[in-house]
DNA sequence: GCCCGGGACGAAAATATCTTTCATTTCGTG
DNA sequence: CACGAAATGAAAGATATTTTCGTCCCGGGC
């Protein structure tokens, strides 16, 4: 299977995503790192106040920001809009979302002398927006691909390291008890090496927040050139790994802190999307899965203890 | 030009009241008597549709109701706005709140023929439910303490298995990045034989939704009479494995179902916990932590392509 | 029955707003 | 330090909105 040239602008393909109604902050932070500084800015006034924006026209926006109209239209186009008109009705929606109690409230940092309660607080926050964010911006037509790629398949890789190889255990863990053929890579050498056994049919998984590590890209580049079915599980969906792709799964991440890097809250996100990769493909195979899961279930009895505590 | 169509109500004044945001529905319902034939057709419209009419400019949604621009323009000024673009604005805004007050419908179980936007949200849902709840069920002495006992360990060992086994890892991943001296285990064997190392100052931390996990209470119990200070992570305050742990980390569990068993979404909960132990290690150790982390990041850095997507 | 005033209504001009184009500037790179 | 590519903004061009103004319709008085 050949693929075409990606266009240079559009980030492979701009229509087929719809706008997002109340996705929109997330998209911001995932796209922000992408964006040139002036652009940011925009962004940045966007995300801040969606209220204040809302009412502000082209050029009212432009001049806020110390920017042009033309960088206000192209920050709009970025965010998956047609045009700034759009982005202003969806701005409008968000805000009347905000004022009706869904409050995104704004948290601080986690300080480093803020009490354990408070810590146990803002984590949990941040990772309930994560996933409320990455639940909005996933593409449901990408992820109904994936998942009948993956249903399909005669084999599945996932490749991943560090915290997201994690991710990629806990995925393959999950699709082996339904009775899938899947196994997680973490050595970059090994994960090559099966790549090239793959083909059309089977599917290659990577999982990589930042969408540039290198040991992750390189198995699934692999796995595409021999024409298996590529996945992509990434933060950044204009990322280097997305090249190699053939569906983008785009998860959100919570704001970063010193103490809280976004290497680490990424895996909420992907998570997230491992889950629904794994309950969308136990539904398509659920005369299969169903007794799978049981009997793995089953098979664990032994191994626990009777329940009460005490001798 | 002296006088227009508003004053046909009290109000005298000229524009004091602010459009509605919500009370839109009602505002066309309290007016249309005092409108003309064909304001009403757009007011019905309007009301009737309002993101679908949100989506329209003048002149669309002039002919949809077989009207001219300035008509438009006339009802919307009754309803209370300078022009349409702001009754446009009020009505995405309308549109977004219908849209998320439609998301509680989400209580239900994950059935095996719900749509995959359906399985993004619940699953999405009950993994932010599961949060909130742990974090509310978090006994904040328990885990000061845990913390204090991990910040000031000589070493740390982490024991989990199966998925358990995969939030262990990424409680060890976290700890080593800051400096400490972690370890999982996974291997029953290898676990216990190295519980028998560990003394009192050392920390030994068994992760497990069930807390009747055998292969993870051994390792914990040889732990805990060597006099290492033990915690636990669980699901279950009072299953077996907390005999055996001075600290006690609940974790709350989302429903199960068939096609999302405990052991699955237990992970969430384990997760949130372990990062909360995560970041307050990291703050009691924060001038060891801080340069460690930054250490960390940069020796990854090689490992990554740039940034840009393009050939 | 016919004429007249007054408001409703829409066509089109006028204006505001958004989009595109293109020349300039900026920045990274060899 | 020059080169080229990307970023940016000014202004032209295209749309959308608002205003203007004339027509049409309705009901009442002569």
């Amino acid at each position: 299977m050949t693929h075409d040239v990606k266009e240079i602008f559009g980030s492979g393909g701009a229509s087929p995503a719809p706008p997002a109604p109340a996705a929109l902050a997330a998209k911001v932070r995932t796209l922000a790192p992408s964006m040139t500084r002036s652009m940011q800015r925009v962004a940045e006034a966007v995300a801040a106040d969606p209220a204040g924006c809302a009412a502000l026209t082209v050029t009212g926006l432009a001049e806020l920001t110390g920017t042009s109209e033309a960088t206000v239209v192209r920050t709009a186009r970025l965010l998956g809009y047609p045009g700034y008109r759009d982005l202003r009705l969806a701005l409008a929606g968000l805000a009347a979302q905000q004022q009706s109690g869904r409050a995104p409230a704004i948290t601080t940092d986690i300080a480093v002398d803020d009490p354990i309660a408070d810590v146990v607080a803002k984590l949990a926050y941040d990772e309930q927006q994560t996933l409320a964010d990455t639940a909005a911006g996933l593409d449901t037509v990408q992820l109904a691909a994936a998942v009948t790629a993956l249903a399909g398949a005669r084999r599945t890789d996932v490749y991943g390291v560090g915290a997201s190889g994690l991710v990629a255990q806990d995925l393959t863990q999950k699709l082996l008890r339904i009775g899938l053929m899947a196994h997680a890579h973490s050595d970059p050498h090994l994960a090559v090496t099966n790549a090239v056994q793959l083909r059309s049919g089977d599917v290659a998984i990577a999982i990589t927040h930042s969408g540039t590590t290198g040991d992750v890209i390189e198995p699934l580049r692999v796995a595409f050139e021999h024409g298996a079915t590529t996945v992509a599980v990434t933060g950044r969906p204009d990322s280097p790994v997305t090249q190699y792709a053939d569906h983008v799964l785009t998860t959100s991440t919570a704001r970063e802190s010193e103490l809280r890097p976004a290497a680490m809250s990424s895996r909420t996100g992907q998570l997230l999307v491992v889950d629904c990769l794994f309950v969308g493909v136990a539904q398509r195979t659920y005369d299969a899965a169903a007794p799978a899961l049981s009997a793995s279930y089953e098979a664990l009895a032994h191994r626990h203890r009777a329940t009460r505590k005490g001798p």
